[in-house]
RNA sequence: GGAGGGAUACCCAAGUGGCCAAAGGGAGCAGACUGUAAAUCUGCCGGCUCUACGCCUUCGUUGGUUCGAAUCCAACUCCCUCCA
C-alpha cells in the first residue's frame, strides 16, 4: 500500500489539525488532502525554524509533532532553517538587535538542531534546507520587485506593526522585509501547507498572498498554540500557565536523561496531561479517548514513555518506569540508580546527620539539613530521622530527603 | 523643559525613628493525604553556625542627622503618570 492510502483524507485531515490555533482554510487543505492521495504525490510542508536557540524543549516539539504527524500520511516536510532572515530577526520579538550569525555558526547550530530534530522527524521524509539558498540570489533589484508586491497598508495590519504605528513608535524599514522574505521562502519551496506557532500568523498568510501574486496555488496555514508549561494547571476549565520556557524551569529538554523526563512528565497535573496528548503524543484522537475511560496513572505512564522512548529509546523507556516505579511507588531505593557520594568524617569518629546532609550536596547547608530533619523530611536507610543532633559513623549510607532527593553516601 | 508618584527579600506588596530579618499573598521546600498527581490541611521560607532569641548581610546608590534609620535630611541613578 502507498504511504499516501495509509489514511483517508478526511482521517488524515482530523488528526494533522488536531489542537490547531489558526487553519486557512479546513477546505483548502482537504482538497489538497484529497489530490495528494489520488495522484500519490506527498504534499510539502513547509516549516521554517530560527538558527538562533538549537537548545529544543517540549514547546518547540509541539511542531515538529504536527511535522512528523503529516510524515506519518506519507507527506514531505521541509524543515527551513532561516539563516538569512535571521540577520533580521522577527520584529515580533522585543527589540534586541542581535548580531547576525556568522556562516560557520549557523553550519554548527544546523547540527546541533538536526541532532535533536530527528528525534521527532523522519529523516526519511524530511528535507533540510536554508533559506540564503534563494534569498542570497535574489539581490537588490529581486528584494525590490518583491516590495512591490505588497501594500504598505497591509502590512500594517500586523498587530504588532499596527499597534506601534498607532502609539507612533519606530518601525524601522527592514522589519516589513522580514514577513515578505517569510513569504518568499514559500514561493521558493512551493509549499502546500506551512506550519508555526500562532504568533506566526501574520507571517504565514503574507506567503499566501505572495505565492498567490506568483501565480502559485497558495498554501495552506496552520497555526498551533504555545505549549504551557509543566506547572500550567486547569483554572476555570482552561489550562492557564507560563508558556514552557527554560528560564522559568518549567520546561522537559529533549536533551534530559530518561529518568529527568519520565519524573517531570508524572508530576504534571491530569487536566494538563490530557492537553499533552492531544498536542504532542503520536497516539490517534481514538487511542486517546480510549485511555479517558480507564485510570489516569496509567495514561500518564503511557505518555511518559511514549515520550521518552521519542528523545531516547523503547529501552530507556522501559527502565525509567521500572525506576520510577521501584522509587516512588514501591519506595524500593535499592533498585533505583542512585548516585554514591563520598563524605569525609574529617578525622572525627561520628558526624551529624545534618553535616553529612551538606557533605553529600543533598541540601545548600548545614542549616537547611537542619531544618529538614526537624520536619521530618530525612531518611537514613529507609529510617526517618527524628534526632536533629543525631550521629553517624563510619560507613555506608542510603540517604534521602524528601521524596525526589537521595543518594548513596559513603562515609569515611 | 514643568508637576507629581515610585524603587522593600525569588515575584507582588505592607511598613513612615526603636517592639523590623521586616505584615500579607504567590512561588519554592518539607510533612499528611495520593497516583511523586491536582485540590486541601500543617510547618519552613535572607544567610551562617556551637539553635543562642547568637553572629553576618539586606529595604535603589552614596553620604549625613541620631544613642538608634527601611523609616528623617542631601545628592545621585532608574522607572511610571500628567502637563508642555
Amino acid at each position: 500500500m502507498h504511504p499516501l492510502e495509509r489514511a483517508t483524507p478526511a482521517e488524515q485531515l482530523a488528526e494533522v489539525t488536531r489542537g490547531t490555533v489558526d487553519l486557512h482554510s479546513a477546505d483548502e487543505l482537504k482538497a489538497k488532502l484529497e489530490r495528494s492521495v489520488k495522484e500519490k504525490k506527498p504534499l510539502i510542508i513547509k516549516a521554517g525554524f530560527d538558527p538562533n536557540r538549537p537548545d529544543l524543549h517540549l514547546g518547540h516539539t509541539l511542531l515538529l509533532t504536527r511535522m512528523r504527524r503529516f510524515q506519518d500520511f506519507g507527506h514531505q516536510v521541509v524543515f527551513l532553517i532561516g539563516d538569512f532572515t535571521a540577520m533580521i530577526g522577527d520584529p515580533s520579538g522585543k527589540n534586541t538587535t542581535r548580531p547576525p550569525l556568522t556562516r560557520e555558526e549557523v553550519k554548527v547550530n544546523a547540527e546541533t538542531y538536526k541532532e535533536q530534530v530527528f528525534k521527532v522527524l523522519d529523516r526519511e521524509q524530511t528535507v533540510v534546507c536554508f533559506n540564503s539558498e534563494w534569498l542570497d540570489a535574489l539581490g537588490t533589484e529581486g528584494l525590490i520587485r518583491l516590495a512591490s508586491k505588497y501594500p504598505v497598508a497591509r502590512m500594517l495590519e500586523r498587530d504588532d506593526f499596527k499597534t506601534r504605528f498607532r502609539e507612533g513608535r519606530s518601525i524601522a524599514l527592514h522589519e516589513f522585509l522580514y514577513p515578505l522574505l517569510q513569504g518568499y521562502d514559500s514561493v521558493a519551496l512551493k509549499a502546500d501547507v506551512e506550519l508555526g506557532a500562532t504568533d506566526q500568523l501574520f507571517n504565514l498568510l503574507v506567503g499566501r498572498a505572495l505565492m498567490k501574486d506568483y501565480g502559485q496555488a497558495p498554501q495552506v496555514v496552520m497555526t498551533g498554540p504555545i505549549l504551557e508549561g509543566l506547572d500550567a494547571k486547569l483554572v476555570d476549565g482552561k489550562i492557564t500557565g507560563d508558556k514552557m520556557s527554560k528560564s522559568l524551569d518549567n520546561y522537559v529538554g529533549v536533551n534530559e536523561s530518561p529518568e529527568q523526563i519520565f519524573g517531570k512528565l508524572m508530576s504534571i497535573t491530569d487536566d494538563l496531561m490530557w492537553r499533552y496528548y492531544e498536542l504532542l503524543s503520536r497516539k490517534s484522537t481514538a487511542e486517546i479517548a480510549a485511555l479517558k475511560t480507564g485510570h489516569p496513572k496509567v495514561a500518564k505512564v503511557g505518555f511518559a514513555k511514549e515520550l521518552v522512548a521519542r528523545f531516547h529509546d523503547q529501552a530507556a523507556a522501559d527502565r525509567a518506569e521500572a525506576d520510577f516505579e521501584a522509587r516512588f511507588a514501591k519506595k524500593d531505593l535499592d533498585q533505583a540508580a542512585l548516585p554514591l557520594v563520598e563524605v569525609s568524617l574529617e578525622g572525627a569518629a561520628k558526624l551529624p546527620v545534618f553535616k553529612v546532609l551538606a557533605g553529600a550536596q543533598l541540601v545548600q547547608s548545614a542549616t537547611e539539613g537542619r531544618k529538614l530533619i526537624k520536619q521530618g523530611g530525612v531518611k537514613v536507610n529507609g529510617e526517618k530521622v527524628s534526632d536533629e543532633k543525631a550521629e553517624l559513623p563510619a560507613g555506608e549510607y542510603l540517604v534521602q530527603v524528601g521524596k525526589l532527593r537521595a543518594a548513596r553516601v559513603k562515609l569515611g
